[in-house]
RNA sequence: GCCGAAGUGGCGGAACUGGCAGACGCGCCGGACUCAAAAUCCGGUGGGCCUUAAAACCCGUGUGGGUUCGACUCCCACCUUCGGCACCA
């Protein structure tokens, strides 16, 4: 059966011959097909850096082999790839080397492009884009006018995050720790008129349908959830005793009201420099004021930062019981969430009981343990207590739970104008402008009559210009080009100038997936029938790490595009796959590590299709990959059997002979099960677990099989199912060489084209099973018999085996218990 | 501090529904081929005990307990590592 047939696997020249032959053939072209059933497969889009890491190798190859199979399977498969392609590297690479941005950008586009074609993915090119191109943000610029429209795009001057290295603004999002997301810089306070995209009007939504996403990863939503925090409360209104302001409060515990001592401002609240005015705590609580301004968000929020609080003079008065207590300004309480202003209840919140212990407030007790035992007093109290409990000194509600109370005090509230129930979310508005030159332009108009104006959609889109000196001073490049500056009004025809600050580029990234299914209509930012077919994503790929900017603004945006009747869907990816980071030597590949593996290397030298392999094989998508040139040189040895073994049966395979009707025995049985049991594995752990190790895993025991198999006096037809239906099982994983064997199979067409085999349930058939015997749990022997012996027969032939009378001779068989086919468990006392 | 994920041979990992722990691969050891080496092929490979060898036996999935005829898998407590959030009122 076997022969010798010197054929060495050369991998360049097979893998450049039908990455020519798929690309002149177009065999990866979506097709306009809508009677199909559709597969929408995205793995996120790359910035254009330049050339393609590690981490992009392992998205693009799970993303193909799922994208294969589905074909291979029979569904219309859309699998596109684009360019996330403004940004601030191309503005800083530009400084550094004097090329242009568009320049760097370009070239950068299509040196990745050759990579990710060598790499065989296979996308449809035919719908690449580049979300710098004017034919892409031009709709870019139309999605944030039907923003402006809705009146979910505003200006407003407000303190923001300030990177001074990148000189920019930045959205909360992209503050990490009081750091600059992309450079690490600690980010400065800054109060700037900025634009904003209401994002919070649809924190309940984007918090409520993360329970639509069965298909996303808990830790995701999780994130998400965190990320949005919700909190439910209420708002009380407390009056200044001399001036008569109110001051709102946010507050999760108004069942603990009753036992406010004091109420903090933050340093920004309106009302601070109001209520010192002229009294002689001025000066020091001015200066005090304009010291927490001036720092960083950093020393601002960090833990270890000391609480310091300034008391301002001035007393307000509890709504609910008359109590006058003292206003104090403090460091630790955040302008921007909630009210700005606290209440201090430091008998029942351990920061506000630091906080009392330290200045000397007065402390006292609203809230015990429902126990009476248990009741504490002021002497022994150490620490606060933050459970519920039941509310004492607390007027008419004395004697509710904190759950009861939680409803009755927010009634109360309401009734008597005094306050109401609230929520409150640590989400905040989306900063969406960057003073920076390589951005999509924002299309509004300031006119000195008309104000703020819209670009017409008519005059879309609004050109970035090329002849900008973009050297970032903290002000938009654009700010220099007269050229770009200066227009008319479109209202009232007087002179007027651009918005010269361009959008922060997840805002080109929140509606790609849209444009992908019609990315070259010019009337509109993509057809209203493409969309319906292909949304939603059915399954999008990428890195954790946009856990919630990308994933949240993307949501986002479908949802007001929703909205707008736009699109039909609520949430843009049915099902989410972050996979883990390359790793080497158990640290992120990174140039100041010098522990980068280059893809260009590893395919130079072993091949796409060895790269490929190793990567999928080395671990599951979802954890984290240790790179190993061991494990690599595994990866191409696992090939290069594969080659010999297909080569040197190809003749047996294209002599084609059949079964006949005569039933298999013995090792043709047994491997033809194998076979079968493969394909039927392969499949499974594609498509329900996205396991593409142990689906791999299970081919090399089917290659180990074969290999063993066609030394004996092989059946050659069942040789020649082995053969073919292993080529099948291995094309989505190592498209080229897949290839090349099907066509020294002998056969017509590509691979890709074929169908994906079916598993025959025949063959899977077992006449005899191994049965495990247990005494007292512990495996002591094992018998083959007859799949479909019956108990009291198994138990009886069990029983009488020499290995289990030693265990049970002299003792009591107190039970057995059996598990058909698999295992028979005696238990002897 | 809070939330989440994970701890299995020398290494990456497998065990899908509570039923043979360590599939598959790497590495290592032995053998074949070779003048020799590389490549390739064949065989072995959790630890201990015993040993000339084998059989047999014992231990073993981070630690300690529990449930169960039976636990990597379920429950409780703890330890470690990684990730997210972190004065959020």
């Amino acid at each position: 059966m076997r022969r010798k047939v010197s054929m060495n696997y050369d991998f360049k020249t097979i893998e450049t011959k039908w990455q020519s032959y798929w690309e002149g053939r177009k065999l990866y072209k979506t097709e306009k097909d809508f009677a199909k059933q559709k597969y929408y497969i995205l793995e996120m889009f790359p910035y254009p850096s330049g050339k393609l890491h590690m981490g992009h190798v392992r998205n693009y190859s799970i993303g193909d082999v799922v994208a294969r199979f589905k074909r291979m399977k029979g569904y219309n498969v859309l699998h596109p790839m684009g360019w996330d392609a403004f940004g601030l590297p191309a503005e800083n690479a530009a400084i550094k080397h004097n090329i242009p941005p568009a320049k760097w950008t370009m070239d950068n586009i299509k040196n990745m492009k050759k990579q990710l074609k060598q790499l065989g993915i296979s996308y449809d090119w035919d719908r690449e884009f580049a979300t710098c191109n004017p034919d892409y943000y031009k709709w870019t610029q139309w999605l944030f006018l039907q923003l402006y429209k809705n009146g979910l795009a505003y200006k407003k001057k407000a303190p923001v995050n300030w990177c001074p290295s990148c000189a920019t603004v930045l959205a909360n999002e992209q503050v990490i720790n009081g750091a600059c997301e992309r450079c690490d810089t600690s980010v400065e306070k800054k109060e700037l008129s900025q634009w904003f995209f209401k994002i919070t009007d649809y924190a309940e939504r984007l918090l409520n349908d993360l329970e639509k996403l069965p298909g996303w990863p808990e830790k995701v939503k999780i994130m998400q959830k965190n990320w949005i925090g919700r909190s439910e409360g209420a708002e009380i209104v407390f009056k200044a005793e001399k001036t008569g302001d109110d001051i709102r409060v946010f507050t999760t515990r108004q069942d603990t009201v009753f036992g406010v001592t004091f109420m903090v401002l933050a340093p920004e609240h309106p009302l601070v420099m109001k209520l010192v005015k002229a009294t002689d705590r001025e000066k020091e609580i001015k200066d005090f004021v304009e010291e927490m301004k001036n720092k960083s968000e950093l020393d601002r929020t960090s833990e270890d930062v000391e609480k310091i609080g300034k008391f301002t003079g001035q007393y307000a008065i509890n709504p609910l019981n008359g109590d006058r207590i003292p206003i104090l300004v403090g460091n630790y309480v955040l302008m921007e969430y909630g009210t700005g202003a606290v209440m201090g209840v430091p008998a029942h919140d351990q920061r506000d009981f630091e906080f009392a212990k330290k200045y000397n407030l007065p402390i006292k007790i609203v809230i015990q343990p429902v126990d009476r035992n248990k009741w504490y007093t002021l002497e022994d109290m150490e620490e606060a207590y933050t459970e519920k409990g039941i509310l004492v000194n607390s007027g008419i509600f004395n004697g509710l739970t904190s759950e009861e109370a939680l409803d009755k005090i927010a009634e109360h509230l309401e009734k008597n104008g005094i306050g109401r129930k609230t929520v409150t979310y640590r989400l905040r508005d989306w900063l969406i402008s960057r003073q920076r030159y390589w951005g999509c332009p924002i299309p509004i108009i300031y006119c000195n009559e008309c104000g703020a104006v819209a670009v017409p959609e008519e005059d879309l889109p609004v050109i970035l210009p090329f002849d900008v000196e973009f050297n970032p001073r903290g002000v938009s490049p654009l700010l220099e080009s007269e050229e770009f500056r200066k227009t008319t009004c479109p209202k009232c025809g007087r002179e007027a100038t651009r918005e010269t600050d361009t959008m922060d580029t997840f805002i080109c990234s929140s509606w790609y997936f849209l444009r992908f299914t019609s990315p070259f209509t010019t009337e509109e930012p993509f057809k209203k029938e493409d969309v319906d077919y292909w949304m939603n994503v059915d399954q999008y790929i990428g890195g954790v790490e946009h856990a919630i900017l990308h994933l949240m603004y993307a949501r986002f945006f479908t949802k007001v595009l929703y909205d707008q009747k736009l699109v039909s869907v609520e949430e843009p990816f049915e099902n989410l796959l972050t996979q883990g980071m390359v790793l080497k030597d158990g640290a992120k590949m990174s140039k100041s590590k010098g522990n980068v593996v280059s893809p260009e290397d590893i395919v130079e030298k072993y091949g796409a299709d060895t790269a490929r392999m190793f990567i999928l094989f080395a671990s599951p998508p979802e954890k984290d990959l240790e790179w190993s040139d061991q494990g690599v040189e595994g990866a191409y040895r696992f090939l290069k059997r594969v080659w010999r073994l297909v080569n040197e049966c190809r003749n047996t395979v294209k002599r084609g002979e059949e079964n006949e009707g005569t039933e298999l025995k013995g090792e043709d049985r047994k491997i033809k099960r194998l076979i079968h049991a493969t394909i039927k594995k392969v499949a499974d752990d594609i498509e329900q677990r996205f396991n593409f190790n142990t689906a791999i895993s299970a081919i090399m025991e089917l290659v180990n099989g074969l290999n063993t198999y066609v030394n004996t006096e092989a059946n050659p037809a069942v040789v020649k199912e082995g053969i073919e239906n292993l080529v099948l099982l291995l094309s989505p994983f190592v498209p080229h060489i897949t290839e090349e064997m099907w066509q020294l199979l002998g056969k017509k067409g590509s691979v890709h084209e074929q169908k994906w085999p079916e598993y025959d349930p025949e063959a899977l058939k077992r006449d005899e099973v191994t049965i495990v015997i247990q005494i007292n749990g512990k495996v002591r022997d094992k018998m083959v018999v007859d799949v479909d012996v019956d108990e009291e027969t198994l138990k009886a032939e069990a029983l009488g085996r020499p290995k289990v009378k030693k265990y049970t001779e002299g003792k009591e068989i107190i039970k057995t218990i059996t598990v058909p086919k698999k295992l028979i468990n005696i238990v002897v006392k």
